[in-house]
DNA sequence: CTGAAAGCGCTAACAT
DNA sequence: ATGTTAGCGCTTTCAG
């Protein structure tokens, strides 16, 4: 093994000639310690290149200052945008981020969770997978006073924690609406697996709207989706359109299936918005300058990491000063962005 | 503090009345150790529901089994695909993953390497920002024989670490031969920043087409990105239309920068591929569905990130038997995706 | 097959 | 202002 052996506080503390006290404290910038000391002390340190050992620090101090992160997907624009915002927040306040992807299983989920407590994370944040049903694999964090905050795809029955999420349902709703008050109906929509709860509140959003607009839903005009490819999207189209020739207008659960229905349509001879509307969820950079450029419901992927992993953050420290602190959940504002594909008219 | 205190081995030695020894062997599995004690400590571990703390562990062993990743963009198709490569070869192999994200700075990146050295990962897996130019942040793991494994983006001029790239300069030779053997010239580049090695290497690449061609490089051809967004592939084309109305044909350094440069053409009503052709460079699956459907070089994300991991693994290992290990190079081999938008007649 | 003891590197009482 | 002491929870000799 050629690695050199670290340099540690002991290796200061006897070089220098003083105890591995005052050296630690020295570092750490306390009140009392004499200038001229502090002095030597850092010189020496920055000399020596020493690096403290945050391992060590943390089974001191029964803290990490590392939060765990699990998310269903890694590649995924939305998601990575949340990512990039936790981390942000987490570097700036000095913690550093562990990452797992549950990539929609539950049983990784579970270990992942495992992993993380092992890892004695001083805060777990959360996207639950497709599949979690049963939350219990949180619970050992929850006992030990370990701070769980949930973000979009958060489990609706649990209301002792705290979550950050985007207004679904009613960034479906609108969506739907803008939809239906230019007349566009039949209106269709492609719905993600009804277990996320996201997909479940942009389906009530579409439900609603269609109730507002007097119509009866009708499920052959309501397809499911599974694995969210533009493949998928596409080929529900087509299946759509076979089956509901006279449909109108599509409002689908993301923008990767409502770019594949696009693609589908202009395969099939149909021009958006003329003949079929569409609107996604999600606005990817990209979906602005797609042809047609598509209409849709953008969420705040960044804002909703940097909040979520702030509130976790708070909730740490709390826990540290030992003070309670009140589980909340934040809902976070969707925007409608309508390009042309939902159109039929100039801007109303 | 609510937080219960967390079972450790000595509780559960206590509560059996074995030392912690006996009970850390068991649990370990280790092979001296009594059927029957093994059993009532697993047991009883899962009753008690026992979790071992790694921080510890890790203190002890002097091994964290946690790697460290450092990328300059995480918001990015490519890299959160390594990404995703990495964090299964990782975790399949029992080592968690903390990322950082560097953001193409160059101060970013010398505390996220600062930083988990100090978090003692057992390994590092480095894309270099931009602005790098000097590599002295990793000789403290180097230093102390902790593996560094770079990819994609990589110092070229050191040669005692690993490295995982694509051949970025085949290629972009490949994709501007592509253009050129259809008569397509003059033929335009779109290059990203020259400090990035893979830039470098596509406009290399570029050159080197051209003087196979026959052509003598010109400046008024090759303009440079600098934020690589959909934007700025937009108005760099639109200035190279402006300053070369001859121009037949445009590598872009990414897809990002082709689909920008795609739609400012649309704009000023020039027709891809009849007027101007266009390849990009990185295979979005969302370029094959664009209009028109984008060229573009696919580079494998994914292999990357396994690749790259399971070298860093193999390292670590080497260095835990004292074993030497060489540091090897490791070229991915990319491929030409012709679609329309650089297909002049039929695919010849 | 099991236990005792030492110690990984750091910090926090408690002294002085 | 600094030192002493005592761990944090785990693994690993070394004994038996």
């Amino acid at each position: 093994m050629l690695s050199k052996k670290q340099i540690t506080l002991a290796d200061l503390a006897r070089e220098l000639g003083i105890s591995t006290a005052t050296v630690s404290r020295a570092l750490k910038d306390y009140p009392d310690i004499s200038a001229e000391t502090k002095r030597r002390v850092v010189e020496l340190a920055s000399q020596m290149n020493y690096r403290p050992n945050s391992l060590a620090a943390g089974l001191r101090k029964r803290e990490s200052n590392v939060i765990g992160v699990i998310i269903p997907s890694i590649v995924d624009h939305f998601f990575s945008s949340v990512i990039k915002g936790i981390m942000e927040v987490a570097y700036d306040a000095g913690y550093r981020v562990m990452l797992c992807q549950s990539d929609e299983s539950y049983e990784k989920e579970v270990t992942d969770a495992q992993v993380l407590f092992d890892s004695r994370v001083d805060g777990l944040l959360v996207s639950i997978a497709h599949g979690s049903q049963d939350y219990s694999h949180f619970d050992e964090f929850l006992e030990s006073g370990v701070p769980v905050v949930f973000f979009d795809k958060v489990p609706e029955q649990l209301d002792k924690v705290s979550k950050v999420v985007v207004n679904d349902f009613e960034g479906a709703y609108e969506a739907s609406m803008h939809l239906l008050r230019q007349g566009i109906y039949p209106l269709a929509h492609l719905e993600g697996p009804q277990i996320a709860s996201t997909s479940r509140q942009r389906r009530q959003g579409y439900l609603a709207a269609l109730a507002q607009a007097g119509h009866t839903p009708d499920e052959s005009l309501i397809l499911t989706c599974q694995d969210m490819t533009l493949e998928e999207g596409a080929m529900l189209a087509r299946r759509l359109m076979a089956a509901r020739p006279d449909c109108q207008g599509i409002f689908a659960v993301t923008d990767t299936i409502a770019l594949g229905a696009l693609t589908a349509l202009k395969a099939l001879g149909l021009r958006s918005p003329e003949q079929v509307a569409v609107i996604g969820f999600s606005d990817w950079t990209i979906s602005a300058i797609f042809e047609p450029p598509l209409s849709s419901v953008a969420q705040p992927g960044l804002e909703m990491g940097r909040i979520a992993a702030g509130l976790l953050l708070r909730e740490i420290q709390a826990e540290k000063q030992a003070e309670t602190f009140l589980p909340e959940t934040i809902v976070l504002p969707t925007t409608l962005q309508a390009r042309r594909s939902s159109l039929r008219s100039p801007r109303p």
